[in-house]
DNA sequence: CGATTTCGTTTTTTT
DNA sequence: AACGAAATCG
């Protein structure tokens, strides 16, 4: 032990070899508190501390899982192995699991996920005749969830006014309703969704003391990770679960917080030492990650914020380069400018890919990146985005697993009833449905009392029920006896699944199937793993529990050589040699949905304060001039992130030319751009004007007039345009792909000058023009 | 009842 | 641009 905790210094010893009390690490970025976490873990355990005694929440199971290694090697595995580590929601499902019967809940309860939620929520809107433009399910998921995070449930939500008329204000009077029936469902179906795997263990802990005691016993030492993104429901679970023994030690950056928008309080890690008696509070302040350049670049931007903690990050590392800026014109050459950068630099230093990586802040920005990089032939992964076990093949095989396993899952039942095609329709089932909620049961009750239930659907349809019933009992049977590898093949083979899939030899039905197999690989992995650990039952709702609570961060198999690909939320805890911060636009990062409150922004500059910090030696940010969003093209501004930084730390790198390294793999976004017809007279410097802006500014102004503030600086710009002057309004142009066209209007000035053009055919359309080719033909 | 086509919506971030 | 839901037709 005394050789791990040398390797600390002093800031970080002190916290690691504080034992009892509540305790609180602020920990900068890149500032070791993993290293500190995982040593005090294992100091404890060296201090006579039962390792079944611990728990310790962190924000994803691939964190858990790595501290659990890294544990295992100061401790060994046998010990380490006791240890209660996980993310909130991992540990509470299994506790539920083995607690959910208090509540009412089988121990195979499903978990729903967003998509199950909605749907479920779609068809209660169904049902209740609302109208659906007013009840979209997904703002009525978000809202619903927004209230189980606040710990409101239906009956608080019923006995607090303010909310009811804050909802009928909103012209949705009926939420209550809605709300009342989704949790009616899904208590039906054996289903909690993601946010009551907390609202419930809360309940849980609430309503019955003897379990609260249990489990406050057990856990005589809590360690909580990026507590900054802890929602009411958690900051609640934490405190019961500590209040005995008070050994609760939270560990976190304000200025990391970046999960407000799904209920995290960041008044939580901000108020902690009110909540405790005696709070021993350390920091940790020196960044052993990153360069001079960048924690001073990252440290500037943070400045404009109002709401920190008081903190400065300092790092002795080398000064490094400085963060690097770069302009594009179109995202399609952001992409290309990543690409060859990301080549040339593997090549000069040396480096692997996965020495990089790209963040963004929407996942629809990855395609630009992957074309690009595909056509460098660079590998690359992209993480998040729509994940594997969302894909509809996935889902529709785990449906089966999951009806097999708790046959009231309603939304199980009623996406396979009819896939592959029985015959059952639209019709049937919603017949099905009434008489379920007439009758108080299930679906699947219905199903099984379909010769003496009154229902109207005829003898034929009744028949082909009976076969379904019969071919989900069949698998239940064999699901007593095999295991779930062998269940799932046999699930896919038997069902008619692995038929349909088959039919389609698109090249997307090929992948769905390799799709299949590789779930089905996964489930063969699955059972071996568990078979090895000795306790382990290596079971199908382990299994099915894996999954739902999988993220995409978690399947990494972590030998491939790629760079990676992801939002900057998915990249929250990681590092990279070199970081590409990409899409630094107005409207985009910061985005247009979070500008409107002094709270949203903040929130923004905290994401770009993490996409910063997460690169050890160079970071670059760029942006594009314009970029295709809703299938157009849209102009953009660069993102007064990059104007918040200070000068010193930052060097522009926007080349005289766009790099057109190799014309032959650049076909261009407007598909009629001749590489070398495109010239800039001298090289243009984007000028940041450096003038301090208070935060103030930003919140009092409109966007609208934020852009004009941006547009003058882009003014600044000397005329540099070859085309200026040469075409006017009335003007016929011809364009390469857009055809003929006649110029309605045009604005702006220099190298930004735009025309709008009404194309005959492709509608109107607005062209940079240092950028169109256009022959003036009228 | 099922297949095909059209229409409309979507892009903020995720356990 | 891309996907899903609804409308339409067979």
């Amino acid at each position: 032990m005394e050789k791990y905790l040398s390797q600390l210094n002093d800031a970080q010893l002190e916290p690691t070899i504080q034992v009892d009390g509540p305790m609180i690490i602020i920990a900068g970025a890149g500032s070791g508190k993993t290293r500190v976490l995982t040593y005090r873990i294992a100091y404890l355990m060296h201090k006579g501390v039962d390792s079944f005694s611990i728990l310790a929440l962190t924000f994803t199971n691939k964190a858990a899982r790595e501290m659990k290694e890294r544990i295992a090697q100061i401790v060994g595995e046998s010990e380490a192995k006791n240890l209660w580590m996980g993310t909130f929601h991992s540990v509470f499902a299994r506790i539920l699991r083995v607690e959910g019967h208090h509540l009412g809940f089988p121990s195979n309860f499903t978990i729903y996920d967003t998509q199950d939620s909605q749907k479920l929520l779609g068809s209660i809107i169904k049902e209740m005749n609302l109208d659906k433009d007013l009840y979209k399910t997904k703002q009525v998921y978000s809202r619903i969830s927004s209230y189980k995070n606040s710990l409101i449930t239906v009956k608080a939500y019923f006995n607090n006014p303010e909310l009811m008329e804050a909802d009928a204000m909103a012209r949705r009077p009926q939420m209550g309703n809605i709300y009342k029936a989704y949790v009616d469902r899904c208590f039906k179906a054996g289903a909690m969704d993601f946010d009551d795997l907390l609202l419930r263990t809360n309940e849980l802990l609430t309503r019955f003391p003897t379990v609260l005691a249990k489990y406050q016993d057990k856990f005589r030492y809590i360690l909580v990770d990026e507590y900054q993104d802890t929602n009411h429901s958690q900051y609640l679970i934490v405190r019961a679960l500590a209040d005995r023994f008070q050994n609760i030690c939270v560990v976190g950056d304000d200025a990391q917080s970046i999960y407000a928008f799904r209920g995290a309080n960041i008044n939580n890690i901000l108020n902690f030492q009110r909540d405790y008696d005696n709070v021993k509070l350390y920091r940790l302040e020196q960044n052993y990650r990153s360069t001079k350049n960048i924690v001073g670049a990252a440290n500037s931007v943070i400045d404009h914020n109002q709401t920190k903690l008081d903190k400065v990050v300092w790092t002795a590392n080398e000064e490094g380069p400085k963060v690097k800026v770069h302009r594009s014109l179109t995202d399609g050459d952001e992409g290309r400018y990543v690409a060859s950068t990301i080549w040339e630099t593997k090549m000069n230093q040396q480096l692997n890919n996965s020495d990089f990586a790209i963040l963004y802040r929407t996942n629809a920005q990855s395609r630009a990146m992957e074309d690009a990089l595909r056509k460098r032939n660079i590998p690359y992964r992209i993480y998040g985005g729509l994940s594997f076990y969302q894909r509809k093949e996935i889902k529709d095989v785990l449906s089966y697993l999951r009806l097999i396993l708790n046959p009231s899952d309603e939304e199980a039942l009623k996406r396979i009833i009819n896939y592959p095609g029985r015959g059952i329709g639209q019709t049937t089932i919603d017949r099905l449905v009434v008489a379920a909620n007439g009758l108080g049961k299930t679906i699947w009750e219905i199903l099984k009392e379909i010769d003496t239930v009154q229902v109207n659907i005829n003898n034929g349809t009744k028949n082909k029920l009976r076969d379904f019933v019969t071919l989900i009992e069949s698998y239940q049977v064999m699901n007593q006896t095999a295991t779930a590898f062998e269940l799932a093949e046999h699930v896919v083979k038997s069902s008619g699944l692995m038929r349909e899939f088959n039919k389609d030899g698109t090249p997307e039905g090929v992948t769905r199937l390799e799709n299949v197999e590789e779930l089905l690989n996964g489930v063969k992995d699955f059972v071996e793993g568990q078979q090895e650990l000795a306790d382990a039952k290596g079971d199908l709702a382990e299994f099915l529990e894996d999954v739902a609570l999988a993220t995409d961060l978690d399947n990494e198999k972590g030998d491939d050589d790629v760079v990676a690909l992801m939002t900057i939320h998915l990249a929250k805890g990681l590092e990279f040699n070199n970081v590409f911060v990409v899409g630094l636009e107005e409207d985009l990062f910061p985005s247009a949905m979070s500008m409107n409150t002094r709270s949203e922004l903040e929130e923004e500059r905290r994401l770009f304060y993490v996409a910063l910090t997460r690169a050890e030696k160079q970071a670059y940010l760029t942006y594009a001039l314009s970029r295709y969003r809703w299938g157009k093209l849209v102009d953009s501004d660069p993102s007064r992130f990059i104007e918040e930084i200070d000068d010193q730390f930052i060097e522009n790198i926007t080349p005289p030319e766009e790099r057109r390294i190799n014309p032959m793999l650049s076909a261009d976004i407007f598909g009629d751009v001749e590489p070398n017809k495109i010239r800039f007279k001298k090289p243009v410097q984007p000028k940041f004007k450096k003038k301090d802006k208070a935060p103030e500014k930003f919140v009092a102004s409109t966007p609208k007039n934020l852009k004009k503030v941006d547009a003058l600086g882009k003014n600044d710009v000397p005329n540099t345009n070859l085309f200026d002057g040469n075409l006017a309004v009335g003007n016929i142009v011809s364009h390469m792909r857009f055809g003929k066209g006649e110029v309605l209007k045009i604005e702006g000035k220099g190298t930004d000058t735009k025309a709008e053009i009404k194309f005959e055919v492709a509608g109107v359309k607005k062209l940079l023009l240092r950028f169109a080719k256009l022959d003036v033909i009228g």
